[in-house]
RNA sequence: GGUUCCUUGGCCGAGUGGCUAGGCAACGGUCUGCAAAACCGUGUACGGCGGUUCGAAUCCGCCAGGGACCUCCA
């Protein structure tokens, strides 16, 4: 099963056997958050997507080194009248904050919506800041190789003469004749040779904060500069995996194609994976077009767009329900009826402990196992891997309800092949709060006990006492089922 | 304008040359004191028009509509 995982590389643009560079060993990198505002949807799926993978190449068996950036130097803003100040600078000046108390304050955050995901930490996560010396070095091998030239304090990479060796374009799919005839040209850029050009360093306008001293001035690395630099500090000069999103296809992940193949002569990453966006009314969810949701206020419900809250879990679950090269549309239909699905399989899970068990069964629990694997190694397939357990779902349903019956053993195998696949690989786990109990013991049994006078009404036949029982309890968020053997409840 | 992707039943969303995706919703049934939950059953869905083929939603062409990238962006 270990050697089956196919992933679609965005570089060849084909489904290809994935084989690591070092057996049993992968070094992944992911395209990290810019830490100047708070994470929305959008922000999700990426990190969702590759935790999937994060996880899955673990489960198969690889120790995988996750490396997932933090990018906490601010970007140049194009904005015509803010042009040449940073993200996170200009923010800073609004708030009053120190830059990098900006970058803590929303890093934290950040921290706490993934853990809120149950999105696993990556093994190292780099911050931009603490790489300057080594973005720097990467500078001067490309600059010693005669791929880029310095103005004014600040170095510029010199794509036309890249290009001339390499193909500038090939992960995008374009040509430089192309961007040549079709690249807007920008306020304040005289500097540059070509407007397609890209810097690797930029001199610092004297208002501008975040600074740091090297041998072509007071100033701070270029845009794509960092990922180049950290990822083959920590994975090697080559390494298997790098991630992100789509719309950082180009220019973000083509220029750091030609940043490490300027300085090593070769590309540095073999798979590129780049997940799709999550649409708004069919437009891209982004902070730019203020189209966007925070992930706290998702789980909060406090949004014009929201009918309500949704939880972390739900969004995970949604997510996961489409493939990650699609788009996804956000809608609260759609998160509701993720919402319920994903009820109903924590219900099936549970439901697992109290099954009947027979002599032989009459499901086939290795058939459902073997489709959810080759889901997943059919390029990350988590709708197809869900579908089918859901599949599952109603085997155990119909286990407990008696029309299909389970062996021993094969009981164990689901088990255990559904808390691997639902909670260590899919990464969902049940909300705390919606977990069976109150979590407080007294409450536990007082709800016990109602529900047991209930029961001695149901016995007498009286019905008022028992639905009234019922009705209230409803009202205060416990959900009741009646069983054979008497009832269940949970808290909703 | 250039590059590229998409258009699936009420909603979301897989798939792919012939065999039920799945979830949610809806309807009918079973169960139940009534419910809830669960189970069973019910949808002649693949933007339009042509073409290839024994057969296309799936391949090709044209048309219509939409998205992404080309500029910071997950």
């Amino acid at each position: 099963m270990k050697n089956q995982l196919v992933i679609y590389n965005t570089l060849t643009r084909k489904k290809e056997l994935f084989k690591p560079l070092v057996d049993g060993k992968v070094g992944l990198y992911v395209c990290g958050p810019t830490v100047y505002s708070d994470s929305h949807l959008g922000h999700a799926r990426p990190f969702i997507t590759f935790d999937l993978l994060f996880r899955y190449l673990t489960f198969l068996g690889y120790k995988v080194r996750y490396v997932r950036n933090i990018t906490d130097v601010g970007h140049l803003e194009n904005e015509a009248e803010e042009s040449g100040e940073d993200k996170i600078t200009k923010k800073a000046r609004v708030e009053q904050l120190e830059p990098m108390e900006v970058v803590q304050k929303y890093m934290n955050t950040f921290h706490r919506n993934m853990e809120q995901l149950d999105v696993l930490p990556p093994s190292i996560e780099p911050r931009a800041s603490g790489h300057i010396i080594e973005q720097q070095q990467l500078i001067d091998s490309i600059l010693k190789n005669g791929f880029a030239y310095e103005v004014n304090g600040s170095v510029y990479f010199d794509v036309e003469k890249y290009n001339e060796k390499y193909h500038y374009g090939k992960l995008s799919g374009r040509n430089l004749e192309d961007i040549r005839t079709n690249t807007r040209r920008l306020e304040g850029q005289d500097e540059k040779k070509n407007s397609f050009d890209f810097a690797l360093w930029k001199k610092a306008a004297p208002e501008h904060i975040m600074r740091w001293p090297s041998k072509w001035s007071d100033g701070f690395p270029g845009w794509h500069l960092e990922c180049s630099a950290m990822s083959t500090k920590y994975l090697g000069d080559v390494f298997d995996i790098h991630g992100g999103g789509m719309d950082l296809t180009f220019p973000h992940h083509e220029c750091e194609i030609a940043q490490s193949t300027a300085s090593q002569g070769r590309d540095a990453v073999r798979y590129w994976m780049h997940n799709n966006m999550i649409t708004i009314n069919g437009q891209k969810m982004a902070r730019s077009l203020g189209n966007f949701i925070t992930l706290d206020r998702l789980f909060s419900g406090n949004h014009e767009l929201l009918e309500k809250a949704y939880s972390p879990m739900t969004i995970r679950f949604f997510i996961l329900q489409a493939h990650y090269r699609s788009t996804i549309d956000f809608s609260n239909e759609a998160l509701q009826a993720s919402e319920k699905g994903l009820e109903r399989l924590f219900a099936a899970f549970d439901a697992l402990d109290k099954l009947p068990v027979s002599a032989e069964s009459s499901i086939d629990v290795a058939g459902l196992k073997e489709k959810c694997f080759a889901a997943l190694n059919d390029d990350l397939n988590s709708p197809i891997a869900i579908a089918h357990l859901f599949d599952g779902v109603r085997m155990i349903n119909s286990v407990k309800s008696g029309s299909e019956k389970i062996s021993e053993s094969d009981l164990e195998d689901l088990k255990s092949f559904f808390h691997t696949m639902v909670f260590e690989i899919l990464g969902l786990k049940p909300d705390a709060a919606a977990a069976q109990g109150a979590g407080n013991e007294i409450m536990d049994k007082v709800i016990d006990l109602v529900l047991q006078l209930r029961l001695e009404a149901k016995t007498r036949k009286d019905w008022a006492t028992a639905d009234k029982i019922r009705d209230e309890l409803s009202g205060l968020g416990v959900e009741i089922k009646d069983t054979k053997e008497g009832f269940e409840w949970s808290l909703k």
